[in-house]
RNA sequence: GCGCUCGUAGCUCAGCUGGAUAGAGCAACGGACUUCUAAUCCGUAGGUCCCGUGUUCGAAUCACGGCGAGCGUGCCA
């Protein structure tokens, strides 16, 4: 498979650099950037070389450019470049080149042109993290939904992926489960449908604790038994967090989001005691205040913050405890050369202190926050867990599938039963994926049904419409692509899709040096965009010969990266809709 | 007090390491279905990119200072 178009042009465009004979006085390194024009009018790339250089050689940044085009070699590439504005130098494919490059790509099925790295690393991803005993929330859509897209995203580019389902089954919360477990439960209730008869139970004893300071003591104590090793406890916490897992999974299978391990905080207990010896040992943690602290005296931010606490006064271990203690275990037994972590920015000074102890405890592991911002009420502040009233992940599920089955009901009334659901339930689960993974990550938002289940404009939808389109083509034609000896392509439209299929290899890498799943999201829906407007512009079925074939070849492989995206970011497709 | 993140159209948001006239969608208005799925396309209208200063040939983007919002800040996770 050739390299990028952008690929392709930087070593030309760096030789013609050194042929004007300002080479020489570049900075090291200096590597030209070949960007997509932002207009078809200029051009298919542009590069600002010539501006960023014209102060150093102390040229004109036009005549500059000139000199550069004029020992621009485009042969079997680019047309003659040509200079724009204050000294752009413009690039267009050679047709030919672009029509070769399609053909390529309808060969290269797997890959669809997107290179694997050349340096795997094993990365694990920590995400999705939900309590145990408590159902999932809005609250949690972020963190599995971008962990998940993230973790495909860096399995197709070839890296070793362990995704690790770091669930809370271990915290404070238990002390008032097993209380309630052992008051207020109702068996019957349990039976039926167990996560829905937890969380009453967890909120019922809350909001019992909150009126009576005592009880709060009394489930504190049931909490010192359980993690003394008390039998009863452990059983009726081992029975918990069994059924809490079940209702976790039917989630996961909703969002066909899956997990390679679910390493919860219980399965670092026995290791948390020898790490805070081993840490005191180093010198790298010390006593004050009658906890086990860590403090960062050289840390330029965290100097002036307050240490992190990894053993209480009471001999209790905490959070960051335990994430130390995965951390040892990530790099020991699944020798993790990466951690990721998607995780909300509230919990951004905890991570710079683990990073920074892991640091300091010597561990050579690149390790990564991935923060994201927070879903708010509606009046504009966070969702509060404790208050267990929140709207839950699994009714947002439901609601959208419910939605979208509706104007499935409107549009084909005549599909089967089971078709009409199947198609209800892609689109509504993707149209809340799409919600999610189309926004830029930091971003806060306040949760609104009308927002998230949007099924009009940019959403998941209209991403899959155009595969849908691209699938009813053949349909029509009653056979599935026949593969073609030539592309030819005559029409403004047809360059442009092809274009845009072109860049398919160069959004994929791009995605994970800052996190973005949204630049993917952007990507498929310009694709889409690009597909509507061709579908409009260029008859398929009723052209003739050559261009016949070419058209079939661009829905065939408009179809392909449509469905190979989408599956990037969680999102499956439908034949129709 | 200190730290982190954010502030772009009436609303919801893109805009990656500074680049050409700041882009989408929703809502509003006007067009296009005897045609491969109109869940589509085309058009109109809508902006002091929070404010100020600086760096630069060039700033929504970078730096500094304000203002506003959210979050975090020693024994919850």
């Amino acid at each position: 498979m050739a390299a990028t178009f952008p690929a392709l042009i930087q070593p030309r465009l760096a030789a013609a650099l050194q042929a004007t004979g300002i080479s020489g006085d570049l900075p090291d390194g200096f590597v030209p950037s070949v960007d997509p024009a932002q207009n078809p009018q200029f051009g298919d790339y542009q590069t600002n070389a010539a501006m960023v250089l014209a102060k150093q050689v102390k040229k004109n940044p036009r005549e500059l450019a000139a000199e550069i085009v004029e020992k621009f070699d485009g042969e079997g590439l680019t047309e003659t470049p040509e200079i724009a504005g204050p000294g752009f130098i413009n690039f267009r494919i050679r047709k030919n080149v672009l029509e070769q490059r399609v053909e390529d790509l309808l060969e290269d099925t797997d890959r669809l042109g997107v290179e694997e790295v050349t340096d795997p690393e094993t990365i694990v991803i920590d995400f999705s993290a939900p309590n145990v005993a408590k159902p999932m929330h809005v609250g949690h859509i972020r963190s599995t939904i971008i962990g998940d897209s993230l973790a495909r995203i860096a399995r197709f580019l070839g890296h070793n992926v362990i995704s690790d389902n770091h669930i809370g089954d271990w915290g404070t919360q238990f002390g008032m489960i097993l209380y309630g477990w052992k008051n207020v439960l109702d068996k019957e209730a349990l039976e039926a449908d167990p996560v829905p008869e937890l969380l009453r139970v967890y909120k019922e004893v809350n909001k019992l604790c909150s009126e009576d300071p005592d009880l709060r003591e009394v489930c504190k104590a049931q909490l010192v038994d359980l993690q003394a090793g008390d039998k009863e406890n452990l059983k009726i916490w081992e029975e918990c967090v069994e059924l809490s897992k079940v209702g976790l999974q039917k989630i996961y299978d909703k969002l066909d989001v899956a997990f390679d391990h679910w390493l919860g905080e219980s399965f670092y207990n026995d290791k948390l005691q020898p790490l805070v010896d081993n840490l005191v040992g180093k010198g790298i943690a010390s006593e004050s205040d009658g906890a086990i602290c860590i403090f960062f005296p050289e840390h330029e931010k965290l100097a002036d913050q307050p240490p992190a606490i990894i053993q209480k006064g009471d001999g209790g271990f905490l959070y960051a405890t335990t994430d130390l203690a995965t951390i040892e275990h990530r790099v020991q037994e699944f020798g993790a050369t990466s951690i990721w972590y998607v995780v909300g920015a509230p919990q951004q000074l905890h991570f710079d202190q683990i990073f920074e102890a892991a640091r300091l405890m010597g561990h050579n592991v690149d390790l990564q926050f991935v923060s994201f911002g927070s879903i708010l009420g509606k009046d504009r502040k966070m969702f509060k867990t404790r208050d267990g009233d929140t709207v839950q992940l699994d009714d947002v599920l439901d609601e959208s599938v419910a939605r979208a089955r509706k104007i499935v009901e409107e549009k084909n009334p005549e599909f089967p039963e089971q078709e009409k659901a199947e198609i209800a339930r892609v689109i509504g689960i993707g149209a809340v994926k799409y919600a999610e993974l189309s926004q830029f990550r930091m971003t806060d938002y306040i949760f609104d049904w009308d927002n998230m289940l949007a099924l009009k404009g940019n959403t998941a939808p209209y991403l899959l419409n155009a595969y849908v389109r691209t699938r009813a083509i053949f349909r029509k034609m009653g056979s599935d692509f026949q593969g073609v000896d030539h592309i030819e392509i005559t029409e403004a439209a047809e360059s442009a899709l092809a274009m845009k299929l072109a860049q398919y290899a160069e959004v994929v890498p791009s995605i994970l040096t800052d996190f973005r799943p949204n630049t993917l999201a952007t990507y498929i829906y310009e694709l889409a965009t690009t597909y509507h407007k061709f579908w409009e512009a260029c008859p398929v079925l009723k052209a003739e010969g050559a261009v016949k074939e070419s058209r079939l070849a661009l829905c065939e492989l408009t179809g392909r990266v449509l469905k190979h995206a989408l599956g990037l970011l969680g999102i499956q497709t439908t034949e129709k809709m």
